[in-house]
DNA sequence: TTTATATTTGACTGTTTAGTCTATAATGGA
DNA sequence: TCCATTATAGACTAAACAGTCAAATATAAA
């Protein structure tokens, strides 16, 4: 019994995202909130909780969900090369995307949050882990199906290196009006599995 | 005639970085630069200005001097690969001081205001022009030096990936507790130019 | 119809914010 | 000594801030 709810709270949550990301947490009012999300306040509050809540929830909500995606495809048999490739290909072109792009943007707010917000200094420090361990399996299968030359002594190295670049792509687009940078960063990234 | 300036206006700058670095644009209160610099209120608003003023000022004030050193190394004749080799030691180096990193991070709340700073973005797209001419000119003369193999064929792809490998590392230093971790990025980084 | 939940609206609170103003003291050259 | 400049201190303002509260309406199931 009881009247349903009537938006949708992982699209608003998604909104959030896009929110957080254009201001940055300190700089998104909460008159920015009410306007990007469409909901009204009393809703926000009893919904999300306070603004550090719905912060925290929508960073968790992006990150395990693209965590997530990453993982599924590292494990899935198969060329890794092809799969990692795939991986940067798709930041690249959701970063491209004028639309799709901006929700990544929560990142670079939660990365500026983490040397003060030691729940969400843990939460990514787990999820560096998943993915560390996820991207050096990937690696050392590529390297026993003889994708990946022997040279490469150091895949743990080589997985933490793929992480970041993938992060810093992210960054890399707020630096950058060329679209195409993006493309190149990312080539010359993948290039280092290549010899 | 008239007293002299008491304090440095630079190290106050520099100190102005770290708070800013630290906090955030606008993360950062007037009170938490009153407490990081030293000095009055309005010896703050006659020596630089408003926030907004001190904070473009110490942004530009960091990246002209960050990139006046680079672009000299570049310029130097010798090793290009040793040069760039020594550019990245360095930037791992500082963001492994505990002390001297936290300048650094002014970087990050420089990048999240230039969607909102048409003086910073045009300022930013200057600097990454500058860099990478020089990055650029610098691997081509690693290449007529035989330094370079020539399979690399798009040397401005190479340019634009080591400037932005630069930058991502001051974000990494966020991400990882783990000091070691950016040398073995930065380690990659440059194995890029190895093959 | 009753009851429980969802949503909106607008008023409200207490705090914090950036920035200004005034007064006072300190410093250095003329 | 006189004057210009620098610095500090504290009071002050007007706006913006996150968050709360109460009242009214809407929806759905019992």
């Amino acid at each position: 019994m009881g009247r349903n709810k009537e938006f949708d709270t992982a699209l608003v949550l998604h909104k959030a995202m896009e929110v957080f990301g254009h201001y940055g947490y300190e700089g998104t009012s909460l008159q920015n909130l009410l306007d990007g999300l469409g909901i009204a306040r009393q809703s926000l509050y009893d919904t999300y909780g306070t603004k550090r809540d719905l912060f925290t929830t929508a960073v968790k909500h992006y990150v395990n969900e693209k965590t997530g995606m990453v993982i599924a495809m590292l494990d899935t048999p198969g060329s890794v090369k092809e799969t990692i490739s795939h991986i940067f290909h798709e930041i690249v072109a959701v970063l491209q995307d004028e639309i799709r792009c901006k929700e990544c943007f929560i990142m670079q707010s939660a990365i500026d949050q983490i040397p003060h917000d030691p729940v969400l200094a843990e939460f990514f420090k787990q999820d560096m882990q998943r993915l560390e361990k996820a991207f050096h399996n990937a690696l050392i299968r590529a390297q026993e199906q003889g994708e990946l030359s022997n040279r490469h002594d150091d895949l743990l190295s080589l997985a933490r290196y793929l992480i970041h670049a993938r992060y810093s792509l992210t960054q890399a687009a707020k630096l950058t009006t060329d679209p195409k940078v993006l493309a190149d960063i990312s080539n010359v990234t993948l290039s280092t599995l290549d010899y």
